[in-house]
DNA sequence: GCCAACGTTGGC
DNA sequence: GCCAACGTTGGC
């Protein structure tokens, strides 16, 4: 099983949204950008995400499951956009902020301290452990 | 609200 | 296939 992040602006779609829609989840849509395309395309189901709220909160929320492989994006007649669907596990007992990560040196390396912009990323099984310790979990 | 970083687009 | 121009993202 592999490890991800998700990312989104909380007022776009945040982490109450995605645990009001239950075990039926909902799909990843609205994703343009071809290296994200490309890590939900690896993502089988039962893989695990971090869910993460940009801009005005900047912390790691909740742990989301994978419960579909990916599959054209709903949102668009362009075939290039596929997404995957999530669903919500669990929220963080403790939310982890950016300010935490960037504090860590273990976490250094994360691809949301090296690549912000990108949406979709992957996480070692050394940060999921150290952010779910953090996470209170 | 600003701006740096980055990705995409399109003219050549 | 290169690269300038442009648009978007997201931290600050």
């Amino acid at each position: 099983m592999r490890y991800w992040l998700f990312k989104s602006e909380t007022s776009t779609w945040g982490w109450d949204q995605q645990v009001a829609k239950g075990d039926a989840g909902e799909e990843w849509d609205g994703v343009r950008n071809y290296q994200a395309r490309n890590f939900m395309r690896e993502m089988e189901v039962g893989d695990r995400g971090f869910f993460y709220h940009s801009q005005k909160d900047r912390e790691i929320v909740g742990i989301i499951e994978v419960i579909a492989k990916a599959h054209p994006d709903s949102t668009t007649d362009d075939d290039r956009w596929e997404c995957v669907d999530i669903k919500a596990v669990k929220a963080l007992s403790t939310p982890v902020h950016l300010d935490a990560i960037k504090a860590d040196e273990r976490l250094a390396d994360m691809v949301l301290v090296k690549n912000s912009r990108l949406s979709v990323q992957p996480v070692t099984d050394d940060e999921w452990r150290i952010i779910s310790d953090l996470g209170g979990l």
